[in-house]
RNA sequence: UCCUCGAUAGCUCAACGGUAGAGCACUCGGCUGUUAACCGAGUGGUUGUAGGUUCGAAUCCUACUCGGGGAGCCA
């Protein structure tokens, strides 16, 4: 007898009733009277958990009676129309088997858990309701972002996670090196001498791949990239980890128009993907982790993203009736709950602010005929704040190069990057998602540790 | 890095200067349709670590470690 997914029992229902089948999974919960008892198990492939009903007649009843939890078993049987009010059909087992038993103290309870403590059984909580969810949408959503980006011809480029760029200057890196810590060779001057290091050249973890794929941008004129990256920083928060996914599109011919336009319909997309193919899922987080969520994710889809520009920000700051900890004023960055006011009380949606004093952006930002912002936009929105940032690009080589020299970087450590205005170079625009942030917004779960695997934060790197 | 709150049984918590307790988990027993099943009994503790105050500290004080939340930085 072949064994099919729970899933398959659910989504075809009809095709297997009154039939015999056969799942293999995982208990999850085990009720038993004098001759008979109920195991709900779980095979990973569906949300939702199968109820097997077992009867004396089976040979190994008493084994089956003391199932622990988390046990992996197989079970033969009849599916049939259950007469208990929480399940539309049950599994009448005629043969159960017991492929490994699991050890009395499973540290999971069929109680509710603090997710503090889970993430120190980060081996283990896949096993229950709130992370199997977490983990199929983030599975879904990865997913729906390629599909994104390939059914619009683009190019999905893979840039390196070593990096021997030394200036990227988006936050602090990961060194990467294999000299000995007890004997690091030194120059004359006393310094490490990274000449002696594997690649020749000092080389770190990349913060983003957005610098080599413009190059890349070039040629396939629309590209993305969707890996790993890599941040030393020292932050403490329920946003931040050391390392994360991110998706970087970048568009060629392309102004920060059709960069917006871009950033808007992938958010829309893969969020009504997510809706659509997980609707087990995300049903469970709109009932027990953020019951606002659906309302949430409806606007998103729903209304039109706000476009303003920063100095109209600004204005809408310095008018607010709001008491800010932060001052507010032209030339000044956006804090945390500026933005918030804005896109939770103001607009009450996503809005995107363009246009930022250059001061406070990077030096690849194209400038402004007014000499004095950049094309940079931030997409803010409600509860997360920003989820998306980026620019056009400056493709004018002699003003990019003024910019450079202006804050003190160095020419040759950006030749290649150069050189991609030199021979052809075209307007470009581009933008980077975390997908650890899209996918907290998407599933309402509120610390960043809880939507990665295993996270990486500071002084933190178990399992 | 700064501010703030916390750490007691495997888990979630109570006890707030005077003999450390409950629910769940686990073990045993009972129960013919359960749904975080239910009912009865039992097992389970150097109260995060190190000092200090006190006749006496889980409780008060100091430092450290780890965790939560907020801020900065950002995705």
């Amino acid at each position: 007898m072949q064994t099919i997914s729970i899933k398959d029992v659910y989504r075809n229902t009809e095709t297997y009733l009154n039939k015999n089948i056969s799942i293999s999974g995982w208990v999850r919960t085990v009720r038993v009277s004098k001759s008979f008892g109920f195991i709900e198990v779980n095979d990973g492939s569906f949300f939702k958990n199968l109820q097997v009903v077992f009867e004396e007649n089976l040979p190994n009843f008493k084994e089956v009676s003391s199932l622990t939890l988390s046990s992996a078993i197989k079970v033969e049987g009849i599916l049939l129309a259950s007469p208990g009010a929480k399940q539309a059909f049950e599994l009448k087992a005629s043969n159960v088997t017991i492929e490994g038993l699991s050890q009395p103290d499973y540290p999971l309870q069929k109680k509710r858990h603090t997710f503090e403590y889970l993430r120190t059984i980060a081996h283990l909580r896949p096993r229950t309701n709130t992370f199997s969810a977490v983990f199929r949408v983030r599975s879904v959503l990865s997913y729906a972002i390629h599909k994104f980006f390939q059914e619009r011809g683009f190019v999905y480029v893979h840039t390196p996670i070593i990096t021997g760029s030394d200036a990227e200057g988006a936050g602090e890196m990961f060194r990467v090196t294999t000299l000995n810590f007890e004997k690091l060779p030194r120059d004359d001057e006393g310094r490490v001498d990274f000449s002696k290091d594997f690649f020749g050249k000092e080389t770190n973890l990349t913060v983003s791949g957005q610098l080599e794929v413009e190059t890349y941008c070039m040629a396939f004129k629309n590209v993305y990239t969707f890996g790993p990256t890599f941040r030393a920083e020292n932050s403490n928060t329920p946003r931040h980890a050391a390392e994360f996914w991110m998706i970087e599109p970048e568009i060629a011919f392309a102004d920060l128009n059709d960069n917006m336009n871009l950033a808007e319909e992938m958010l829309k997309y893969v969020i009504s993907y997510v809706l659509e193919n997980a609707p087990e899922e995300m049903e469970f987080f709109n009932n027990f982790i953020d019951n606002t969520l659906f309302a949430k994710l409806d606007n998103v889809i729903n209304s039109e993203f706000e476009q303003i520009t920063y100095t109209k920000a600004i204005e809408i700051l310095e008018q607010a009736k709001e008491k800010f900890e932060y001052p507010v004023g032209w030339g000044l960055d956006l804090k945390t709950e500026h933005e918030r006011y804005i896109t939770e009380k103001y607009f009450k949606k996503p809005v995107f602010i363009i246009n930022y004093p250059k001061e406070i952006k990077a030096f690849y930002m194209r400038m402004n005929d007014d000499n004095k912002t950049v094309a940079a936009m931030d997409l803010l929105v409600p509860g997360v704040g920003e989820i998306i940032g980026g620019s056009q690009r400056e493709e004018r080589l002699e003003i990019l190069e003024q910019r450079m020299g202006e804050l003190g970087l160095k020419e040759e450590d950006y030749w290649w990057y150069l050189d991609i205005r030199k021979y052809g170079g075209t307007k470009h625009a581009g933008f980077g998602l975390g997908l650890e942030r899209l996918l907290m917004y998407i599933t309402g779960m509120s610390n960043i540790r809880d939507v990665v695997a295993f996270p990486r934060t500071v002084k933190s790197a178990d399992f």
